[in-house]
RNA sequence: GCCCGGAUGGCGAAAUUGGCAGACGCAGCGGACUUAAAAUCCGCAGGCCGCAAGGCCGUGGGGGUUCAAGUCCCCCUCCGGGCACCA
């Protein structure tokens, strides 16, 4: 019995074993000091909301992250390899209105529930350095950063449209609208609510987080591209459209214009000023309700204009909004050459970009081509194609081209026409240069409980009051009943809102909002190098020593916004002198989606595959190098359990080949690798070749599928030789270098069966305390090659020859081949190429 | 519409710099061991034709460059992702 169960490769056996050790050794997987002398490397994975259950999706990250921190741990490197928990958030509170359970007690236990899996999985995190966002240790820094924000002017309020789910009544992320709908409630419309909110001033940080995108070359080109979308530089020029209410055509009276304020408009084409044939304002512009207020009948209309934004914005497709306008009966004076222009209202008007009002020029862009050809506006060329053989077709969107119809700037270059015409609005006071962005500040406001509250105090008489830092932190009520009632849960709860004023000391209320949740998740990874500080977030001693972070890897989801509140949020706290880095990671890593049958894993799609269940069915060993080995780390990988029971299958021919030989292999201890030849020195080849491809795929190119392949090439070939090694034909130093090597190789892709078979080798200490192996070149090196041998780039034939063979050999090697004659008989070798360890290639006519 | 990816055997994939296409694994087939099965071990395996030797075809499709193309260039199709009236 006893025997059997000794041939037997038994996870279920090994890996709890492991388990308890490891957990009984804090020292493990913890960060050294920062003055150890060691070079530093920080691997961190994107920290997970604590749902209750892991997902493949996590798996598949915290396996990429565990292998290199690993491998960086056996490269000699003091290494920093932290995890925490996303905790504040909707979910918890969902969870208290289905099960009455409080968020806390809900988000804690789904914590302890998801670090015992990730136990279970063997991940080497540092468990001394955890962060829980939903506590206060830790948000009474999301409040202090408020505060220090408040200060430098980087927060403000103001008020703002909101998504109001009328089901939940409460107010939902953008994130949270899906399609236009709740996320909860898939068939209820999401509302635009206004309410007062608090702001981050993002924007104030727009250029340098654009321009920090060109210096982060190890960031994936697809994040980078998608993070300049999303921030928006666009150059332009401001120009004010006097108001021209004199009826007549002509020039309009300029003084009478100049005494009301303008319409500004923002365009990025001044040069085609001179054929703006109309001025287009959007529905919520200031001046249309002043236009309405006194014309019923365009209130109407504007109504039916903001109805039809509405519905395309709850369709989740305003760019597919049909374009609609209503002329207001007004008029505006192009500043330029007092040309009068009528005044419309357009649908397809952004309020929030620009200055919401535009001028039209149809001739020259393809939307106010097709407003202008809709009703009936005029169009007039300004730009033609500078090459005059090029026929113009209107629009003529093109930069490229020469002024005409624009007075004095015709025959101007379009980019010397933008600079003169700046020069002119600048120097007569109608206009300027001007960069905008797209990018909008950080609205952080949500009316919910489960979030850090905001630390501000509202006193009637002192006005905006922000709690003092020794009062910090602002802790939420642990016991609150969670309603579906509308407006923000802590405003219900009287011992929260009444309080002093600091100032005044005359009774007051505490704001009620509490932050996004990604503000948690913008800095998490500074208070990992100093988690337990009570006296400031982090000591910036550690944390310059630590940062920026070597290596980031976390899902591409995230690539905009928590990537951006990251980088926005290191610089602010840079500029507040507590870090020197401008960017909180050198190098970023995407990794791709789980897949099964054709689809992303989700409940819905009812193709979700349980981590535990491949745990207690393969092992963690098994279920994380299958996720290394399906695929590349940034491609979607697809889940096939017969592929993971494959991998099980290669570890318990690893763990058999190690306990049948481990008995020779530990008499090889102290003594020296001979002149290797034969089996042996074929053996050690094949090591020391594998040893350099997975040292190279570690340093940089992650392709850990390949990694696993090679390892597996490597057993095979062992396994080939099983009965030479049997026959003792491969000495103890030697078996014990191909045993060693090979557990160290996998220590990192399977830690479980690493350290079980390094105590099996009867090696001291633990796996990840020996050093990475080191490939030997001149072992590696073949001494034999197999040249293919082709005849008009067909393969005929293979020839070997000696590695170092001069072309002249190879060539002579490759025409004496039997099959070479054959195919070249009567006919004339016209060129040969030979390229050494390569191919030889015959032309023949 | 624009911007990124991607498309290779029955399936997941490999080919790192233009040099033997299909490594490694899954599924499959044949054999050994076994009373039998499981497990394990050995072997076969891109397609078509052929008894075989061998031949022809083959990396989404079409063209091109090259002695040589999965890889480089041009055009096109399909799939995935992001952005989308941003003035």
């Amino acid at each position: 019995m006893a025997d059997e169960r000794e041939l037997r490769y038994d996870p279920a056996a090994i890996e709890p074993k492991w388990q308890e050790r490891w957990a009984s050794d804090p020292t493990m997987y913890a960060a050294e000091p920062v003055f150890c002398g060691k070079p530093k490397y920080y691997v961190l994975e994107m920290l997970p909301y604590p749902s209750g259950q892991l997902h493949m999706g996590h798996v598949r990250n915290y396996s990429i992250g565990d292998a290199l921190a690993r491998h960086m741990w056996m490269r000699g490197y003091n290494v920093l390899h932290p995890m925490g928990w996303d905790a504040f958030g909707l979910p918890a509170e969902n969870a208290a209105l289905k099960n009455n359970t409080p968020p806390r007690e809900w988000t804690l236990s789904n914590i302890a529930a998801m670090k015992r899996q990730m136990e279970r999985l063997g991940l080497g995190y540092d468990w001394a350095t955890e962060v829980t966002t939903c506590l206060p240790d830790y948000y009474r820094w999301n409040q202090w950063f408020f505060l220090r924000m408040y200060e430098r002017g980087l927060v403000y309020r103001k008020k703002s449209k909101v998504n109001w789910c009328p089901e939940c009544a409460t107010v939902l992320a953008n994130e949270q609208v899906v399609e236009g709908c709740c996320w909860r409630h898939e068939t209820t419309l999401v509302e635009q609510r206004d309410l007062v909110q608090w702001f981050f001033r993002i924007t104030a940080y727009a250029q340098e987080l654009l321009d920090g995108l060109d210096k982060l070359d190890d960031w994936p080109e697809k994040v980078r591209i998608m993070q300049r979308n999303w921030i928006g530089r666009s150059e332009g020029t401001e120009v004010d459209f006097f108001l021209a209410e004199e009826a007549g055509e002509g020039n309009a009276n300029l003084e009478q214009a100049t005494e009301k304020k303008p319409i500004r408009v923002f365009t990025t084409r001044v040069d085609t000023i001179f054929g703006a044939t109309s001025v287009q304002l959007a529905p919520q512009h200031a001046l249309v309700a002043a236009f309405t207020a006194t014309d019923p009948a365009l209130k109407a209309q504007v109504d039916e204009l903001l109805d039809q934004q509405k519905k395309a914005r709850e369709a989740g497709d305003l760019g597919a909004i049909e374009k609609h306008g209503v002329p207001t009966g007004h008029f505006a004076m192009n500043p330029y050459n007092g040309k009068r222009v009528p005044i419309w209202v357009a649908n397809y008007i952004l309020a929030d970009y620009g200055t919401g009002a535009i001028m039209s020029v149809p001739a020259h862009d393809e939307r106010d081509f097709e407003f202008a050809t809709k009703y009936g506006l005029p169009i007039t060329q300004v730009i033609k194609p500078s090459d005059p053989s090029v026929a113009t077709e209107l629009p003529f969107c093109a930069h490229e081209g020469v002024l005409v119809n624009s007075g004095e700037y015709d025959g101007l270059s379009c980019d010397e026409a933008q600079k003169s015409l700046q020069d002119v609005a600048g120097r007569k006071g109608f206009g300027e240069a001007k960069i905008i962005f797209r990018l909008k500040d950080w609205g952080v406001s949500r009316q919910r409980y489960w979030g850090t509250p905001i630390p501000m105090i509202h006193c009637d008489k002192d006005g905006l009051v922000p709690v003092p830092d020794d009062q910090l932190p602002v802790v939420l009520p642990p016991q609150i009943e969670i309603t579906q009632q509308g407006g923000s849960p802590l405003g219900r709860v009287p011992e929260f809102v009444n309080t002093t004023c600091p100032k005044c000391g005359g009774p007051a209320r505490r704001e009620t909002d509490t932050m996004d949740t990604f503000v948690d998740s913008s800095w998490y990874f500074y208070r990992y190098t100093d988690a337990k500080n009570d006296h400031a977030p982090f000591d910036p001693k550690v944390a310059q020593y630590w940062f920026p972070i070597d290596q980031y890897i976390g899902g591409v989801e995230h690539a905009i916004l928590h990537l951006i509140y990251s980088r926005f949020w290191t610089k602010v706290m840079r500029d507040l002198g507590l870090i020197v880095n401008d960017e909180p990671a050198r190098r970023l890593f995407t990794q791709g989606m789980v897949i099964k049958d054709g689809a992303k894993m989700s409940k819905s799609k009812g193709n979700v595959v349980s981590p535990d269940d491949m745990i207690a069915k393969y092992g963690a060993d098994a279920t994380r190098m299958y996720s290394l080995f399906a695929a590349p780390p940034d491609r979607d990988l697809d889940w096939q359990e017969d592929g993971v029971a494959g991998v099980s299958r290669f570890l318990a021919r690893v763990w058999r080949l190690a306990e049948k030989h481990a008995p020779l292999a530990r008499t090889g201890r102290g003594l020296t690798v001979d002149a290797p030849s034969g089996v042996s020195l074929k053996l050690l080849r094949k090591l020391h070749q594998t040893i350099a491809k997975i040292t190279l795929d570690f340093e940089g190119r992650w392709h850990f599928n390949t990694c696993v392949a090679a390892i597996m090439e490597l057993v095979n070939d062992l396994q080939a030789a099983d009965a030479q090694l049997d026959a003792g034909e491969v000495s103890a130093p030697v078996m014990l270098e191909l045993l060693r090597s090979l557990v160290l190789l996998l220590a990192p892709l399977a830690p479980y069966l690493a350290a079980e078979l390094w105590e099996v080798l009867g090696e001291e200490g633990a796996v990840l305390r020996a050093p990475w192996p080191v490939s030997n070149p001149g072992l590696a090196r073949e001494d034999e090659l197999e040249i293919p041998v082709q005849v008009n780039g067909k393969l005929v034939t293979v020839v070997t020859v000696a590695a170092d063979a001069t072309t002249a050999t190879i060539e002579a090697a490759a025409l004496a081949g039997e099959k070479v004659q054959s195919r070249t008989a009567g006919k004339t070798v016209v060129k040969v190429i030979v390229v050494p360890g390569k191919l030889v290639n015959l032309v023949v006519k």
